[in-house]
Order: C-alpha cells, then sequence, then structure tokens
DNA sequence: AGACAATCAATGCGTGTGCATGTAATGTCC
DNA sequence: GGACATTACATGCACACGCATTGATTGTCT
C-alpha cells in the first residue's frame, strides 16, 4: 500500500514532467519547423510505417493519445501543407488511407534531429523505468 | 549511451501515460464537480499552504505547470465560482493574495476522492521510480 | 429487398492554453 | 525629481483540443 501523499506526490512530477518537456518540444518544433507536437507525431507514426497499407486514420489514432476529431484535423493541417496525402479506402469507403509525401519525409527528417536533441536533453538517463 | 529507439519509446510512453491520466481526471472532476484539472490542482495548492501568507499568484505560478496567464484565468474562474478569494497585497500594491474560501474548501475535501480514485487506478504500483 | 444498428471520418461548438501586449506599481540611476 | 528599466498581473488573440453530432457507408436481421 502506497501513501496518499507518495501517490500525489508521483502524480505532480509526472505532471511536471510532462509539461516541462511537452512546452519545450511543442516551442522548438514550431519555431524550427513550423511544426505543432501533434503534427510531429502524426508524421513520425507515418514515416515509420510506410509501407503498411492498412486503414490509417483508425490505426493512426489507436496508439497515439489524441482523439479522433483531434486527429482528423491534425491530418487536415498536415494535408494542408502538402506534408501528408489522403486517399480513399476502395474496399471501404468510409475509410481513408493517409500517407506521407516526399515533402512530409523531408520534413519530419529535419524535424527529427531537433526531437531528439530536446528529448536528450530532458529524458537523461534518468528514471529509466522498466516495462 | 542510450539508443534513439529508446529514448523515442520513453518519451511516447510518457505521453500515452499523460494523456490517458488527465483526460481520465479531467472528465471526472468535471463531471462529479465541475472542476478542470488546472482549477483543482491550483485549489490543491492553496489548500496546502493554507497559513502561508506570501504573494500567491507568484508562488503559485511556481512549482505548478501553468503558464502565467493560464494561472491567472484559472484563479479568476475560481474566484467567479467562490472557491477563491482575491485581495491586494499592501506591501507591493502589484501582487495580489489568493486565498481559498469556505466553499473552496469543501470542494476541494470532496473533490479530493475523485482525484485519489483516479490517481490510484492509473498509477498503480509500477513506475515507482526513483527520485 | 427493407429497416435498423454500427462504424468511419468530418465538423460545429465551447473552452483552456500560450504568446504577446497592456496597465499599473516599484526600483534604479542621473 | 524625472526618465527608464523591471516586475506583477490582466487581457486580446489565435489555436489545438474534446465532446457531441452529422453524413456517408457498411453490416445484420427478418
Amino acid at each position: 500500500m502506497e501513501s496518499e501523499a507518495a501517490l500525489v506526490g508521483r502524480w505532480r512530477k509526472l505532471l511536471t514532467c510532462y509539461n516541462t518537456i511537452a512546452c519545450d518540444l511543442d516551442r522548438a518544433l514550431q519555431d524550427a519547423h513550423g511544426l505543432t507536437m501533434s503534427e510531429f507525431e502524426t508524421l513520425d507514426r507515418l514515416a515509420e510505417a510506410a509501407n503498411c497499407d492498412k486503414r490509417r486514420m483508425q490505426d493512426l489514432a489507436s496508439g497515439m493519445y489524441l482523439s479522433q476529431s483531434a486527429l482528423s484535423r491534425t491530418v487536415a493541417r498536415l494535408e494542408k501543407a502538402g506534408l501528408v496525402h489522403r486517399a480513399l479506402c476502395e474496399s471501404d469507403r468510409r475509410g481513408v488511407f493517409v500517407k506521407i509525401t516526399e515533402a512530409g519525409r523531408r520534413r519530419h527528417t529535419e524535424a527529427r534531429e531537433t526531437h531528439m536533441a530536446i528529448l536528450a536533453t530532458h529524458l537523461a538517463e534518468a528514471d529509466a523505468s522498466p516495462a
């Protein structure tokens, strides 16, 4: 059994930790590459699963922290910026494929450096919590 | 030296973890007590430092994850709801004291149960990262 | 086939946030 | 004392978010 105080302590630490990093990251990505954190994360997922051709919006949503509507808008923004491309899914015309474009891939590669730098700064070796 | 993949893994885990809990918490507090997570955290800080009489806004801001403007508005909302009281600081008339009211203290006590319950659910004994 | 539930994505709406700025009070330097 | 930087908090603004709903498509059951 853990004391309430300890639990609250852990929570506050998580709160502070997350917000500090997220804020820094968001700002750095925005300034250097014109990308939101959510936009980068989305791009990052798409770059990974480049060859896979499943029904994207759905699959992207699961495993990400964004709500369905937030993801929809994020993809819309990325598409408007030409970093991503939407296509109908033939087998199920409700679904939408999302594919990263060449421009998107380039932007992702650039931004990835910034991303890693910020992460390395904040997520130093400390707190490598198991599993 | 830690691999980039591991770093990204840790980050994504933090991202998911935080958002899951924050979302649940926000929703629970809102439904049961009409409080935002930020509002609760603010109230929580004020309830703790009940006797201390320093220049509040300032002191609250430090040690919390909110920006100065966000805190200002959060306190404004709390005051409008009668849970908190603003008072001028005599020694430095730029400063503002924030004090929790009786109603605020009651609301906080109620909400604290919900808060602890959610925390206990998500922050089970796992991941009790040191220091 | 026809009616009804279920699923996928988009959108209207309200809200909380950060950034930049505004307003007021204080400190500093000549 | 007067000019200027600094500090404390509030506010205008734009924006990303979640929730609820809509619109379109597919699945199911009789």
